[in-house]
RNA sequence: GGAGGUUUAGCUCAGUUGGGAGAGCACCUGCCUUACAAGCAGGGGGUCACUGGUUCGAGCCCAGUAACCUCCA
């Protein structure tokens, strides 16, 4: 093994490996149970980014834990053909070339965006392998395969048949640039600065006139009404009158209506049915006319006579241009109020009177919020996400499903040519000729919804996967789309199988920049994974990911944690190159955990060790992989190789055959269950070296992971070592404050407080030997203290070190008076408490006499400082 | 307007059933000790946002305040 662990050599090749060996795939073990994951699906428009690198290793991080304890797990990957945004690219890219996708026609467009699909689902292929990600591609699906549009196609019609789905013309979101429509969630609301339009509309009597305000002037032209609250006092005597509608010749009645509030501008207000969701309504109460204004690319209509042609925000200009030339615009307020954007396109949604189809939320909806009340629910992690769950579903509207696209699963809805009767079914009807197909397709969401149960072969429910693997255990993704695709995936589940699609729903939250921005195509700060990758190693990513932060909290990237990443792995590979090369002829065959023959050092390091497998276990099943990754972290870095290593050397060096056999057989099985317990995390490194452990044809993929066996968990040795411990860091400590390196000698005179210290100390002094270094090393109950001297006091013994003229006497009752001091500011803190009867009584027995434990060794150290002092004092008093 | 989150060392963040505050990086000192100088050893640095409350005991539980962030309407 190199020196320095170079991550691009050891992962060069581990993925294909991995694959040839099939290690990926379930076990298919009927006495196992099984354990399966849905990737969600990401969108095949573009690359992957730090978001997916995320959420991905996540899921594997849960499915090798799973795998190595010996379930039957699936993780099945696939990609999702993202309606609006794959679309969107595609007529980007041919735009390029002047060509529009109605230049090609749908079926030939639709070619293109195959085209696409294929290069890009390679390139995220590549880049699941980059990541070492545990799927099984056998199983790959994606949402316009033959199979889920299958799916697609069973659950539009079911609903349909169940009045579920219907189909309408209300008033939508409309994207005006992807001339489409949008779902409530795909509208993001924003504060822009806006202004309030006052509005003068003459009475058509000539009596005077109505002051109307608005945000959105160029609708008037769409105005049928002008509308009071219910018996405004002000304004009751004009309903049934009518107004003169400005720069029109139209006249609209004055209505009366609940819905306008009255304290609200000046209690009138213009209604608009084609292009308001309230105004609709309005107009639906009174039998108003729906005049639509706008084209759906955003442009006036010829309904809006000479404004025809004009962009909406053009025709805004010149409609308050004419409004005030003309005397109607009475003023205008600066104002900033929430507009709704397209979250694809970044546009202003237009809300626009049209025809689609819908799915009616109310009974999916209930069904999904009765379910969490059952010991059947999903169980959100963390926990406060259900409530973002459960909030959004008490108030959820019908959702829109139709999309004005061509790239997606096209409604299996069919006109009759000439009487407009509707057919919706599998099956074209069997005059085809004389119908015709809806040619919208269904918002992508909708297949996403299905992907937990249409991915393992529904509606096929004797399929050998749905029947072993649905539902599935877990699922992974990020609070951002917890509406769009948790909640839908739930309520059709619940809808279609019965069941929840997942037991778990695992909520991540997202990736930021380094200073705490969004990672944004418009700021330009995104950073590639696959760059990371390449200067890091995807392990470092991943134990960047997957230890830097809480669940369900964002977390910023950062190279410094990069490379302090890979800093770690550099340690494990160096650690391991110590065990590899001290082991010589030895091999896992000849591992025997001899207790004869162990040192305090053996037994500490093994009984840490199944303290760690105990605690990483436990948090993984929690998905707390935060904390199993600090507790590996410092068991390995700081139990392992700065403590059990350095003690090893003397015992390799020094030991005879049978302990350095021991010692051999610990440092080998304590590596080979750090190897395990951090291959979930770190997949690459830790089967690069467990090659060089076991051979090649072994794969650590499929090797057991630790278990905690409480015989190691020895108490004794725990407290012995700690004693040892703390007196090799007072050693070293004294040695710093005295300015002596290591490569001088330091004399030590240990006393002891009791035979079993005595003895503890004597059977490990060639430990102390080689840590402390000393020229003349004592170790007694009863030591001859010499006259300058320093004085340290630990667990069960005295330290002292002579500095026969050496030592400044001065600086050495500071350092005293300051330790004294310390001491009896410790005691102080302790018999107070002890003083407090409530104390006493009400704590747990235990923790008071923790206390009194403390304050005797206070106490005792207190006094031999103190002592100590004295005597120092007395020194320099006759010195002088 | 409603809901949620955050506030802990210079910076970025942990702190899981309430029992003497931690890590990484940065900083200071000393070490090329044959696994690792991308390392080792030692050290400095924090009224845990603020105010009350519960408790023998609060970074942690409760109420309120402030600032910032996110979602929903």
């Amino acid at each position: 093994m190199p020196t320095k662990y170079n991550h691009l050599k050891v992962e060069e090749g581990k993925y294909k490996e991995w694959l040839d060996k099939k290690v990926f795939k379930p076990s298919a073990d009927p006495d196992a149970a099984p354990y399966s994951i849905v990737i969600p699906p990401p969108n095949v428009t573009g690359k992957l980014h730090l978001g997916h690198a995320w959420d991905t290793t996540l899921q594997d991080i849960i499915i090798r834990h799973k795998r190595m304890q010996g379930y039957d797990t699936l993780w099945l990957p696939g990609m999702d053909h993202a309606g609006i945004a794959t679309q969107a690219v595609v007529e980007a890219q041919l735009a390029k070339e002047n060509i529009s996708r109605y230049d090609l026609g749908r079926e030939k467009f639709i070619d293109k965006v195959w085209e696409w699909k294929k290069e890009y689902a390679d390139r995220i292929r590549k880049q699941w392998a980059k990541m070492g990600l545990s799927v099984d591609y056998d199983r790959e699906r994606f949402t316009l395969d033959e199979g889920l549009s299958q799916a697609v196609q069973e659950v539009f019609v079911r609903l349909y048949e169940k009045g579920i789905i219907y189909r309408g013309e209300y008033i939508i979101n409309w994207d005006p640039k992807a001339r489409t429509a949008l779902s409530d969630i795909e509208v993001e609301h924003k504060e822009i600065q806006g202004a309030f339009y006052h509005l003068r509309y003459p009475l058509a009597d000539g009596s005077g006139y109505l002051e109307v305000a608005t945000t959105r002037p160029e609708t008037m032209l769409g105005d049928t009404a002008v509308a009071i609250h219910t018996g405004d006092e002000r304004y009751k005597d004009y309903v049934g009158k009518m107004v003169k509608l400005p720069l029109t010749d139209r006249e609209i009645p004055i209505i009366e209506d609940f819905y306008v509030d009255a304290e609200f501008g000046t209690g009138v207000v213009k209604i608009t049915p084609a292009h308001d969701p309230n105004d609709f309504e309005v107009g639906n109460r009174h039998n108003l006319p729906q005049l639509n204004v706008m084209n759906d690319d955003g442009t006036m209509n010829d309904a809006a006579g000479k404004y025809a042609g004009l962009d909406r925000f053009e025709a805004r200009k010149e409609i308050v241009k004419d409004l005030k030339a003309q005397g109607y615009l009475v003023k205008v307020e600066e104002m900033v109020h929430s507009v709704g954007h397209s979250e694809r396109t970044g546009v202003v949604v237009e809300p626009r009177l049209s025809t689609q189809w819908f799915v009616r939320m109310d009974e999916l909806a209930k069904r999904a919020l009765e379910n969490q009340k059952t010991d059947q629910k999903v169980h959100f992690y963390p926990d406060r996400f259900e409530k973002t769950f459960v909030n959004w579903m008490e108030n959820v509207h019908d959702w829109v499903i139709s999309r004005q696209l061509w790239w997606g699963h096209q409604i299996p809805a069919w006109y009759h040519n000439e009487t407009g009767e509707v057919y919706v079914g599998k099956v074209p009807p069997k005059d085809s000729e004389n119908w015709t197909q809806d040619s919208d397709v269904l918002d992508t969401w909708f297949s996403s919804a299905l992907w937990p149960f249409s991915t393992m072969g529904w509606p096929n429910t004797d399929a050998p996967d749905y029947k072993r693997y649905y539902p599935t255990n877990t699922l992974v993704t990020a609070y951002d789309i917890i509406f769009f695709w948790v909640s839908r995936m739930i309520f059709q589940a619940l809808e279609f199988t019965d069941r929840i699609p997942f037991e778990n729903v695992l909520i991540h939250g997202l990736i930021r920049a380094e200073d705490g921005r969004k990672m944004s195509k418009s700021l330009g700060n995104g950073i590639d994974p696959m760059d990371v990758v390449e200067e890091y190693g995807a392990d470092a990513l991943r134990w960047f990911l997957t230890t830097s932060s809480t669940p369900g909290q964002d977390v910023r990237f950062s190279y410094e944690r990069m490379k302090s990443s890979w800093n770690f792995i550099n340690k494990i590979w160096n650690a391991s190159r110590y065990v590899l090369l001290n082991l010589k002829t030895f091999s896992p065959n000849d591992i025997q955990l001899d207790e004869t023959h162990m040192t305090v050092a053996d037994r500490w390091i093994l009984a840490r060790l199944h303290e760690t497998i105990a605690h990483v276990n436990a948090q993984l099943d929690k998905f707390e992989f935060g904390e199993a990754g600090r507790a590996l972290y410092n068991f390995i870095w700081d139990d392992y190789c700065d403590w059990y290593i350095e003690m090893t050397k003397e015992v390799l060096q020094e030991g005879t055959a049978e302990q350095v056999r021991v010692t051999q057989s610990v440092l080998l099985y304590v590596l080979d269950a750090i190897l395990r317990l951090l291959h979930p995390i770190m997949p690459f490194v830790t089967e690069e070296i467990y090659h060089n452990i076991y051979d090649e044809n072994t794969s650590i993929v499929t090797a057991p992971y630790p278990s905690c066996n409480a015989k190691w968990l020895d108490e004794e040795a725990v407290e012995n070592m700690s004693v040892l411990i703390e007196l090799i860091q007072t050693v070293r400590q004294v040695r710093s404050e005295v300015n002596r390196p290591m490569s001088r000698t330091v004399d030590l005179l240990i006393q002891a407080h009791s035979e079993e210290v005595l003895q503890f100390m004597r059977e490990n002094r060639s430990f102390i030997e080689r840590f402390c270094n000393p020229d003349v090393l004592e170790i007694s109950c009863k030591v001859d203290i010499p006259e300058e001297v320093m004085t340290k006091v630990i667990k069960g013994a005295h330290l002292y070190f002579p500095f026969a003229g050496l030592l400044d006497i001065t600086e050495e009752i500071k350092r005293l008076e300051k330790e004294l001091e310390k001491w009896q500011s410790e005691m102080t803190r302790v018999e107070k408490k002890l003083a407090n009867e409530k104390f006493v009584q009400n704590a747990p027995g235990q923790v008071v006499q923790a206390e009194r434990d403390k304050g005797a060794e206070y106490e005792e150290r207190y006094q031999v400082v103190k002592e100590q002092l004295e005597k120092i004092k007395q020194m320099e008093g006759n010195k002088k």
